[in-house]
RNA sequence: GCCCAUAUAGCUCAGUCGGUAGAGCACUUCCUUGGUAAGGAAGAGGUCUCCGGUUCAAAUCCGGAUAUGGGCUCCA
């Protein structure tokens, strides 16, 4: 006689054994109707499972997002169904649920085509439309592999095996087919009213480069047929976003297919690089940072000593003059230990903060070159301390202090961190580590701050962490890291005196906060879509006048504002306002100021925002005012 | 690097069955001096990414290269 607690703490009691969706129908035909899947004691399970003993359980449905996860895996299988019926001699693999949908990965003897996905959501609609029951059934893992094997499903056989032996698996069906899966799944097609086949990638068997490859088919699938429009729709206004896109209409930079991976910056994009290098370069200057520069170019015998010519030749660009070798540099690292290695040492030095724009290069496989966010040629915002260990925790506390200043400057709320201790093979005695992760950890206590610890994940050369922003559109971006360094500092010699008199190593941490400048200026293009705030816009404000009679005087208002450092262009030409208006406006210029005969009259301008509002008329002192002090608090567009 | 797709005017894109290219915007010139998101007219602009092949004939079909896009893998 089980008791069944639900989650608003009421109770029913059952005479004898009951199923999910009994309990379901028995709290309403609606919700029975409705009902994708329940929870019983906390397990997600199939609305066909048996309570025999008293339990806690809630019935999910698709406005549940744990409904909406059954869906999609739902989903993968109807693919998978489809694509069975429609070529036979295809091998199913798996179909796992992911952000937003699915995919599921077949092998199969010819590639599919856009016309075969076409087919497959044809056949999928009409599976679903059949409204067939998805039967859950249970093998013993010995029977299941042969089961597998004997349909010809050898990669599903592979999968079964790598599952401890004595296990009972469960299989679903729906019509002919059947698949391992651990469930739970809707428990009919008719369930599934809202999912599209979006693209076909490759990817290798198990996630291994040296496998197969298998074809993937990506789907969405939603509860309900607006939430897939709603979804469809954001994808669109992602791809508005796109800084490759808003960098072709901003006229900020190109790239070509002589230089992959490389950037030309236009003057529109060179004008915002620099107001972000010189904000940065203000940042260190005002936290104890000294600015260096070293070579891009640096002879092979340095690359042996770091260690880089063993382990990363592949990646780094060489060159060769007068028969040595040389390599492009991949970080800048071992020559801010060439700067430190200049004279002497003292424990008084210490910490010692160099800083430098470092302009890097590695060479990356060409399938991951992607816009300015994924590049070959990328300068950091890089510095390396040199310290004591007895100053670690200070200066990590003080830099993620400083990192959580530069984010907000930027318009970026929220920041995300993660901590990776040290990894099975790693250099550094364990006492070492101890202190340091220690530190680390400290570090992030001080400051109340959350975050996920990820055992393992660590460099060989010692523990780390990054810290991520989210944007506008709740993407997570990796930009900020703070390493600690037990190992290169000693590889390439560097020593101070200690109070003892004794020479001992220091330590390193290397530090970013905006990671590749190339990359965090396309973060900040998608972010803001083009819509900058003032002080990053690259032009400020555009002076226009009406008619050819204002010239001189809009050119007079441009060179004011411009002597105030304010970046000012002027439109003079023998355009309608109107026209002019809507040009800049399109190239989400942030303020216009309009001059006709009245403000020559009146010795005024008239400003309009952005967004089309009409401010009205300002004196010229007023105005230069106005945008200054906007500027200077790096103030949020309104 | 691997899988799939794509490459046509400065930009966004058409181009049917193989018969050597077209639109809109931008650009140039002229008219227009107009008050808050497109005034009018004319003109110029192309090695259809590159290299090969098939064909009387290739932007179009086939092969290769390169780059780009979406994934996979990688990311000191």
């Amino acid at each position: 006689m089980p008791v069944v607690t639900l989650p608003d703490g009421s109770r029913r009691e059952f005479d004898s054994a009951v199923s999910l969706r009994q309990v379901a129908e028995s709290i309403g035909a609606g919700l029975a109707r409705s009902a994708v899947a329940g929870k019983v004691d906390g397990r997600l399970v199939d609305l066909t499972f048996n309570i025999e003993a008293d339990a806690n359980v809630a019935i999910i449905t698709p406005r549940d997002h744990e409904g909406v996860e059954v869906i999609r895996h739902s989903a993968a299988h109807l693919l998978a169904q489809a694509v069975k019926s429609l070529y036979p001699s295809a091998q199913v693999t798996i179909g796992p649920v992911v952000e937003d949908g699915f995919y599921y990965d077949f092998a199969y003897e010819r590639p599919f085509t856009p016309d075969d996905l076409q087919a497959m959501e044809k056949k999928m609609e009409e599976l679903a439309a059949q409204n067939l029951e998805v039967k859950r059934s249970e093998l013993p893992r010995d029977e299941a592999v042969s089961f597998f094997r004997r349909l010809g499903e050898d990669y599903k056989a592979q999968i079964i095996e790598s599952i401890p032996q004595g296990e009972v698996l469960s299989l679903y069906s729906q019509g002919d087919f059947t698949d391992l899966c651990r469930g739970p799944h809707v428990p009919e097609t008719g369930k599934l009213k809202a999912f599209k086949l979006m693209k076909i990638a490759g990817s290798y068997w198990r996630g291994d480069s040296n496998n197969e490859m298998l074809q993937r088919i990506y789907g969405t699938a939603w509860a309900e047929k607006k939430d897939l429009k709603d979804y469809l729709h954001r994808l669109e206004e992602a791809e508005k976003r796109d800084h490759r896109k808003i960098a072709k209409t901003l006229d900020l930079f190109h790239l070509q297919e002589e230089a992959p991976g490389m950037v030309f910056w236009h003057p529109a994009g060179w004008t915002l690089w620099q107001t972000v290098e010189q904000y940065m370069r203000e940042v260190f200057r005002n936290n104890g940072y000294q600015e260096i520069k070293t070579p891009m170019i640096v002879g092979r015998s340095l690359w042996e000593k770091s260690g880089h010519w063993d382990k990363f030749q592949d990646q780094m660009f060489t060159t060769a003059s007068e028969e040595r070798d040389f390599a492009i540099k991949p970080m800048n690292c071992p020559c801010h230990i060439q700067v430190y290695n200049q004279g002497l040492k003292s424990y008084r030095d210490l910490p010692l903060r160099l800083a430098e724009f470092g302009s890097c290069h590695r060479n990356e496989l060409s399938g991951v070159l992607h816009g300015i966010m994924r590049v070959r040629g990328f300068t950091q915002d890089d510095a390396h301390i040199f310290c004591t260990e007895e100053q670690v925790q200070a200066e990590v506390s003080e830099f993620i202090d400083l990192l959580h200043r530069v984010y907000a400057d930027f318009g970026f709320g929220e920041v995300l961190v993660k901590l990776s201790t040290r990894p099975q093979k790693r250099v550094g005695s364990d006492e070492v580590w101890d202190k340091a992760e220690a530190a680390l950890e400290q570090a992030l206590h001080s400051k109340g701050l959350a975050y996920d610890l990820q055992p393992g994940e660590g460099a060989f050369y010692g523990p780390k962490i990054e810290f991520s922003l989210k944007d506008c559109l709740n993407r997570v971006w990796q930009c900020g890291t703070i390493q600690v360094d037990f190992s290169m500092p000693e590889r390439l010699g560097a020593v101070y005196v200690a109070e003892s008199g004794a020479k001992q190593t220091p330590v390193m941490l290397h530090r970013a906060i905006l990671g590749s400048m190339e990359r965090f200026i396309g973060i900040l293009i998608e972010h803001y879509a083009g819509y900058f705030p003032l002080w990053l816009a690259p032009t400020q404000v555009v002076v226009l006048n009406i008619t050819d009679r204002q010239a001189e005087y809009a050119q007079n208002i441009a060179n004011e504002l411009s002597s105030k450092g304010l970046r000012v262009k002027t439109d003079l030409r023998n355009e309608k306002i109107g026209f002019k208006i809507r040009e800049h406006s399109m190239h989400r210029m942030p303020y216009l100021l309009i001059v006709g005969d009245k403000e020559v009259d009146a010795q005024t301008v008239t400003l309009r925002t952005q967004n089309g509002n009409d401010l009205g008329s300002f004196t010229l002192f007023d105005v230069a005012e106005r945008l200054v002090d906007e500027v200077t608090k790096r103030a949020a567009n309104a």
